[in-house]
DNA sequence: GAGTCCGTAACTATACATGTTACGGAAAGG
DNA sequence: CCTTTCCGTAACATGTATAGTTACGGACTC
């Protein structure tokens, strides 16, 4: 439903910089691990810098760290750093106040968009980098 | 984190029908109430034919019905006739199979990614049009 | 001060959603 | 029949978002 592969790319670079086990990586090396350019990777770390999920660094040795454990940072912290937070949008154009679907139907929509929203959060909120980290270690045997 | 809202048209004009009591209505009624152009209400309920939630006729008096009672048509029934089923999609590009992440990272999101739209559905399958056409009702006094 | 790396603007290409007009075809009803 | 009504769909315009790319300034290390 989403259109942005922005989530997976960050988890991606997230779980890069979890199995380096704390050094810092460059923008430049993780677009080669992701496949594509270092500015679409800094883009992305730009927004889980402002989450507070990692720090940057210029300059020679410089790069990305993660600012927490791995263990300490769920789906559900990226999800917010890097998508929209409407899962499903209302109209593009108010319905007409006039009907009476129309003029209440917002708002019933609004309180199961909402729970919904939080159901999956919820669930984001079970998994975090670390467990990620590990199953690709698994995979990678 | 959708783009379109579909859906939100979707359940509102499966509510209306369900609210006219099995009368069939025109595309162009139901795009008074949801305040677009007609054309726009067809694609939808083109899909939602095909999802065999709807059905049409042409001629004078003809128009839109629900085909199965409005308790028996969840969220869940309207989102997988016209939203993607691909909540969070993966890389735009295959990431690095050289990198031991990049690698396996997709396997691994697979499975977290399907979880989430599993867990979303089970909600969204919880709530009717019934449901939405009763709480509207109430709204409208 | 030279090299490295981030920060960000600017631009392109692509894709999608929405809105709109237009027109063909099917059905109902006189 | 023939007219009216309404669906079905193509075609096109517009706006917006993503992803990719180049470029360049600035900060930091050695």
């Amino acid at each position: 439903m989403s259109t942005s592969c922005r989530f997976a790319v960050a988890i991606h670079v997230l779980t890069l910089l979890a199995y380096g086990g704390g050094a810092a990586l460059t923008s430049e090396f993780m677009a080669g691990s992701v496949n594509t350019n270092p500015v679409v990777i800094r883009r992305i770390l730009a927004a889980l810098r402002v989450a507070k999920l990692v720090s940057s660094q210029g300059g020679p040795g410089g790069g990305w760290q993660l600012v927490r454990p791995p263990e300490a940072i769920t789906l559900r912290d990226v999800c917010r750093a890097v998508e929209e937070s409407t899962l499903f949008p209302l109209h593009s154009r108010d319905p007409n106040p006039r009907c009476p679907v129309g003029a209440n139907i917002q708002t019933a929509l609004t309180a199961h968009f909402e729970v919904a929203h939080q159901v999956l959060e919820q669930e984001l909120a079970r998994t975090t980098i670390a467990d990620v980290m590990h199953e690709v270690k698994v995979l990678a045997g």
